[in-house]
DNA sequence: CAGTATCCCTTTTGATACTG
DNA sequence: CAGTATCAAAAGGGATACTG
């Protein structure tokens, strides 16, 4: 642990520890900025609705509660310019936008519904241990 | 996509579309709740860093690129208040406090590194998705 | 060493009003 | 409908000083 190597974790997929996969954890990094966008409230709940199915802007809108104009247009406007989402404007009156995941984005579905999945599974447990936390916590405050 | 089961999509694990896994997206459920701390800047890294081993408070503030000591130690509490890392102080002076994943922050582990490697596999893709989108940002303008 | 407490600045976000 | 623009509120986060 004191020689340096052990900077940054491997993600390794070979046999060995250290090989393959190291992590670069520079705070300027592009997994990190890319990561930045992608570890985003709203992105993972856009990603995630669109999976399969074309929406309009005020499907969406209605559809993830408590997101606002401003944040659903910008957060759309990240995406499109990630190259996960693709906007699609159609020229009439009044005008009708839809959005639908590329390629890359339903890639990127695939991992973020695992984490999802993750979520779902495991939240009584994440909320027991809160429970058990703020328990102990306000126990200590007592004495 | 107008009946109104399209509202959540579905993680299904079967084969129809809406049986297993239906989404809650309202702003209060609990997996918004957990996915808001899971997509969080710096318990994505530390998570990942704490990946096999056992780091003290020093090492994680030297190791993650950026962070704050008080950024850290309001992620590690976080973490540790939703039962995925374990903190360990040891009486001795001067202090020694370790940080190690718990079982349940492991199995998020998993999770996370898949999307840890799948922004390492398509950087080059946003990147150039990016530079693509502002081409025709600044081409737009001019125009 | 491993924090906590405080102050303060910056970024993010939400509400509101307006427009092609 | 699908935005943009603007402003105000809030959260996030850094620097510093202090403590068991």
């Amino acid at each position: 642990m004191e020689d340096g190597t052990s900077k940054a974790p491997s993600y390794c997929t070979g046999t060995d520890a250290d090989q393959a996969r190291q992590w670069d954890v520079r705070a300027d990094c592009d997994v990190r900025n890319i990561l930045d966008r992608v570890a985003d409230k709203w992105s993972l709940l856009v990603i995630a609705l669109l999976d399969r199915q074309t929406m309009r802007f005020s499907e969406l809108r209605r559809t993830v509660d408590g997101v606002s104009q401003r944040m659903l247009t910008v957060t759309l406007r990240r995406l499109e310019r990630d190259g996960l989402v693709r906007r699609t404007v159609y020229p009439v009156v009044p005008p009708r936008v839809e959005y639908e995941l590329t390629p890359l984005g339903i890639s990127l579905h695939e991992v973020i519904k695992s984490l999802v999945i993750w979520t779902e599974d495991h939240q009584q447990e994440i909320s027991d241990a809160r429970s058990e936390f703020d328990r102990r916590e306000l126990e200590a405050a007592v004495s």
